[in-house]
DNA sequence: CCCACTTGTGGACATCGTACACATGGGCAG
DNA sequence: CTGCCCATGTGTACGATGTCCACAAGTGGG
């Protein structure tokens, strides 16, 4: 998993020098700055000057391991799509130990709205790095990419399909129903998140950004 | 309405030549230029200094007129916002155009649908503007702003909240579930809306993309 | 008629992304 | 073990951007 480090040495300032010519792991190292710099201040806070600064390199080192600084924020982006899976599957596991013994049909529901319930606390709890996985440059499938994926291989996207097959196998979802479904329950839950993260529902308490996830989700299952 | 413009002359480039040393109305012109360059390119291609150049003025005139980029960029937001709601109300004016003379919850039902339906033409045919609309700097309740109106004099989010008072005096909405729909609503239509502009769900065709917001505003209606 | 206030100009600076040439030294061929 | 190659990091430079400061030019009110 690790890979060879050049030796490091904290500095005065953010800057870390370096005892070897060789960093050893630098697009690692840009990377996770690069992650520092999107939590506090979104995509536009990842500079690439910044990045390399905080590696304790010259800017353009960064040009060997990317090809730009849109390069370096895909990267960035598709690894803050990885925390919001791994936060999806945390929330996930910790309703699946909440309750005793539910049914099968129960537990298949509390999988699904905890894939909601998840992507809304993430969004939350990060928004800077909520804003820079959803930053897409260009053109993207960015969902099937493995590298957005969380602890169990899957991604954000893959979670929710997931979820909604456990619906149809309880007999929750009508199999008619299924087809496109995760687009109408990825809209309604992406929305609220974007309208709490930087839409006029921002600077709601924690409690009633709960609670409006749980109505969202309410009307998903309803509606869907 | 219009002001005193000072005598303006086409030059080479994009750059306007002026006869008199004022301008006239330089921030209207700014604002339009900051429209045209979001239209292509989104908030980031709203550059102060393309503004000026294309309003035929120096850089640091802008600061005559804005604080600083920031407060440009939010005078076009909320002018590509009043955009948004010139759209939908377009829509809802096509759509009550249509059928001969339903009854009076058919054109409560229909005015409801026109409001998301013009929301996700706007998104698809003007995705930089759409993405600049949303674009919120900082900490804002834009939705209230009279600058974001559309010619009814209502902004986007108050055409939802007609809307929806229309369906519960239609009885088409019970009024207990009418507190905090217009964010259910909202949710679902702006986030279909983001998976169009930036998200996976970029490139459908015009004809898919109208169908899935029909999908989704089914939805709504089942679920809210 | 004249002066003060608004609006536009000119020049300067820090920062950013990035291109090109150069330095370094780690690892593989022999 | 030795020597060279090329991946990786450095230095210097350029154009663009946002923004600051001092200055110029009109314009309109007294």
């Amino acid at each position: 998993m690790d890979v060879h480090v050049g030796g490091v040495m904290a500095a005065e300032s953010g800057r870390a020098k370096r005892t070897t010519y060789r960093h050893g792991d630098l697009r690692n190292a840009l990377v996770e700055a690069g992650l520092e710099l999107a939590r506090e201040g979104g995509p536009e806070a990842v500079v690439l000057r910044a990045a390399t600064r905080q590696a304790g390199v010259v800017p353009n080192a960064a040009y060997r391991h990317f090809a730009d600084r849109g390069a370096l924020l895909h990267a960035v982006s598709q690894a803050a799509m990885a925390r919001l899976a791994r936060t999806m599957e945390a929330e996930q596991a910790e309703q699946a130990a909440l309750p005793p013994a539910p049914d099968a049909a129960a537990a298949a529901r509390a999988r699904f709205r905890a894939v909601g319930t998840g992507y809304l606390r993430f969004a939350q709890e990060e928004p800077g790095l909520f804003r820079t996985a959803f930053h897409v440059p260009g053109d993207m499938t960015y969902a099937a990419d493995a590298t957005a994926a969380g602890g169990s291989g899957k991604t954000p996207f893959e979670l929710l399909g997931a979820a909604l097959d456990g619906l149809v196998e309880n007999g929750l979802l009508p199999e008619d129903r299924r087809p496109g479904a995760e687009f109408l329950a990825w809209s309604a839950v992406h929305g609220l998140a974007a309208l709490l993260v930087d839409g006029p529902l921002r600077g709601l308490l924690p409690s009633q950004a709960h609670d409006a996830g749980q109505h969202v989700i309410d009307m998903i299952e309803r509606g869907i």
